[in-house]
DNA sequence: CTGTTAGCGCATTCAC
DNA sequence: GTGAATGCGCTAACAG
């Protein structure tokens, strides 16, 4: 419904097109088009005249149609194993406002650790024309790499290291991760090692790494991922009942290694006197356990921050210089593994 | 470039459409379009002739088109403060598989406790024409309030409670669970009261109503939103300046509350015997820190579950019987208060 | 149950 | 610098 004055009114149930918007501007559907998305062609005149119409209509562009036709829908989808697990939420948020900043929205899915739902999962945001791809850890199905591939979409794998990325890769060695830890405690003097896991593959990678370099098996309590501390708890009662000598205990995240501390100064066994722990991930938390937490860091917000530049490039044409980067890690060590 | 048989190659550039699915499957574009909709009004004989030529295509639907057509995106917007506040993770994970289990995908976006950017978050984010909103909080702002009520969208704020919501709601009173921690704190004896808080909106109404409940002054340390565990040892630091015979500290996180327990055992002050401690979330180590920490509980999955059924009821076009829900909180009393 | 026609709102392409 | 025509891929509306 138009009044007299041919403003449109707030009765109209339909929103306001561009179509109304240069109608109100008095120019054409396509230099209103222009004058809001590329401002540099349009005589500054004209652009004043369109941006008065949008704010008279309370103009808001679909995204949905101007995607559609110019097959840049300006969103990037990311999978998170679980949004719950803190250890990728730097990254998440990270890489959320470095593309926001780029002009992209993030479609966040969860996978929740499972490859099928992985799969069916990307198929589905990929029905959304995303621009880019950011993924937790490796793409292992086969057909699904094939298809990303095929499509030339970037796509950036994240939080692990590979021989044959899909596309692009920001991530680190887990392998290097578990062998390093093992000759970290083991320089220690502890001799009597065990290991506290979630059960998820990059958690296993290290684990794998860590009994490799130990050169003999080693207990070992698997906990369902994503871990957290009342697992941590568990997982020590149960590593001490396999290994009552128990001197040292890998954790396979933070969240983990609080809660075998927990356990074991619950039980009274002195930290790290009678048990030294390691964590994984460096959380907020770590530096201010009692006795502090030595543990694993890993720059989570530099690896979003990388994806995002990654696909911004490649959006943008930019050339990319290293397509794959092996982010590292260091081992902070803090007061449980001893002095 | 097609091969001689008809087939589509991979080295087909273009994907695949409907088009090409309804041409091997031999029948019409709007009857391929239905055979993957709508199946109930499709025979199964097309239904399986356009689930094969969907295999042989590699179709995958364009949910921009579609969602342009049928005026439903199949998207939810979700707000929250920041992806890395871990209070509201178990909503956003709830919500998130609720609303995928009913089709619907969630576009997240940060806000960043900022008013301003709330706002303009939410015109960007309406952009994509989503079927429903849920934000972390209240809309505040009229022009905001006034145009998603135009728009007549679904939209649910979430974690507080108003007299005059935008449509619908689910939360608890922040008022109500600032006075019941302190007649909780008085009521164990507790009377040099102090509290550490987040300088966000609505940990700033507990504290009000805390301080009400009071009924004089009470000693307050101020950190940024989000808070976490090193600013709550940084808070008790403040309040201790501030007040030397401090007993009991009220915070607004279970991370705040667990700096302050930090700092209080790190400068030899037992707790509870000493200084008694209450935070607000229910994390999941509040059980476990030691002594084990007094708190509020929120059920924030429920929150997020219950947002998502009034949006897929709301779109399912389901009658709401109670648009306005609260959901309550309980103190879960525990060590760090006191018996 | 299936098909034809039309058009969602916008940006690309070509003309001026 | 501006405009007219066209179509992105899909589904609503109506016909048969």
């Amino acid at each position: 419904m138009k009044t007299t004055t041919g403003k449109t009114t707030a009765s109209d149930h339909r929103a306001a097109t561009l179509h109304d918007v240069a109608r109100a501007a008095g120019v054409s559907l396509i230099t209103a088009s222009r004058a809001l998305s590329k401002p540099g062609v349009v005589t500054p005149r004209t652009i004043e005249k369109v941006r008065l119409a949008v704010e008279a209509t309370g103009y808001l562009p679909n995204r949905l149609a101007g995607g559609l036709r110019s097959r840049r829908s300006m969103t990037v989808a990311a999978l998170v194993p679980a949004i719950s697990v803190q250890q990728f939420l730097p990254s998440v948020q990270a890489m959320t406002e470095a593309l926001h900043a780029g002009g992209y929205q993030v479609i966040l899915g969860q996978s929740g650790y499972d490859p099928a739902r992985e799969d069916e999962l990307l198929a589905t945001m990929l029905g959304r024309q995303p621009d880019g791809i950011v993924v937790t850890g490796l793409i292992h199905s086969e057909k699904t790499r094939d298809m990303l591939r095929r499509m030339q979409l970037p796509v950036v794998e994240t939080w692990d290291l590979s021989d044959d990325p899909v596309d692009m890769l920001v991530g680190f060695s887990h392998r290097q991760v578990g062998a390093a830890v093992a000759r970290f405690l083991q320089g220690k003097g502890w001799t009597r090692l065990g290991i506290a896991t979630g059960d998820d593959h990059r958690a296993h990678v290290r684990r794998q790494a860590f009994v490799d370099a130990v050169g003999r098996p080693v207990p070992t309590a698997v906990v369902p991922a994503p871990s957290n501390l009342a697992l941590g708890r568990r997982a020590l009662a149960e590593l001490l009942a396999q290994q009552p000598g128990l001197q040292a205990v890998y954790c396979s995240s933070d969240q983990l290694a609080q809660g075998v501390m927990v356990e074991a100064l619950a039980r009274g066994l002195r930290v790290p006197q009678e048990l030294a722990i390691c964590g994984f991930g460096d959380a907020d938390f770590a530096a201010h356990t009692q006795p502090s937490l030595t543990t694993v860091q890993v720059d989570g917000a530099a690896i979003g921050r990388r994806a995002a530049a990654l696909i911004l490039d490649r959006c943008g044409g930019v050339p990319i210089e290293q397509p794959v980067m092996d982010i590292g890690f260091r081992i902070i060590e803090r007061q449980s593994t001893g002095a």
